[in-house]
DNA sequence: GCGGTGTCAGACGGGTTGTCTGACCTGAAG
DNA sequence: CTTCAGGTCAGACAACCCGTCTGACACCGC
């Protein structure tokens, strides 16, 4: 369930991002190999097949050249490569990200007061618990 | 580099990290497959054998059943497969991660309000020159 | 000696992954 | 019509990884 991409798969997922729009099969393999044969054609015919099949793709075969698009944006697989980090070593929950985020001190001050500002903004809209005040209901 | 380990070879971390104390290969095996043979003893010898190689385990081989410990605390385990995430996909910004997380609705609002905890704790200890508006104390 | 308990090296079988080949289809140029 | 460039599809292929398992050997206490 829930799969992922390889690093190959990876590689033709960040050219389709980075095109925009609609990319075919040649657009993308001359891009992955310059001056690469028909093997090479092939390879990322294969890989785009695949991704297809996980869902990550999307194809449109209506015309004789298929056009491909991406079916996840790249913030959704980061999503979901947390939360398979959050499952396999912290029982699914994610406050240990984050704490461990926090804690390595991988942040900048700055990268720190943008957080928090996340935090106040997400917890002022979502919730309903006002700073000092009682909660009420909706 | 920065090798990654497997299910399995997690599991046998797991109890590494449960048993607290050095052990050895048969209290692993044991209970990892309650009733299992010669078979399943050798299966998690190579699995901590692999473990060793990748420098996650140590092994102390002064007396005849070598004792095993684990080389890396599960924190260090999350940051790692963080940073990969990061690498492959933010090219090597940890902020996306950040605010994925945060944007994830996956906290509670309890832990939320630890997180500010932990932020202004480690903000204020590594510098406190930054103003900032009057945040609610407990 | 012998059985129980270790260690170590290595093979095996299935699955995945990137690569590549071949057969087929189609539309346009010669 | 034939040819041919460009597509599509199915499938083979080697290499690798991973969990499993086997076999040979070492050590000890009885």
């Amino acid at each position: 369930m829930t799969p992922d991409v390889t690093e190959t798969e990876l590689a033709v997922l960040e050219l389709l991002w980075a095109a925009g729009e609609p990319a075919t099969i040649r657009a993308i393999s001359d891009r992955m190999y310059p001056r690469g044969g028909a093997a090479h054609y092939a390879t990322v015919q294969k890989l785009l097949e695949r991704l297809e099949d996980k869902k990550f793709v999307r194809r449109d075969d209506s015309a004789m050249a298929h056009r491909f698009t991406p079916a996840v944006a790249r913030e959704e697989l980061i999503g979901r490569r947390l939360r398979a980090v959050a499952d396999k070593l912290c029982g699914g929950s994610m406050t240990p990200l984050l704490t461990n985020l926090v804690e390595s001190r991988a942040l900048t001050k700055r990268e720190l007061s943008e957080l928090r500002e996340l935090i106040d903004r997400l917890d002022g809209k979502s919730a309903d618990a006002m700073p000092r005040k009682p909660r009420r209901k909706s």
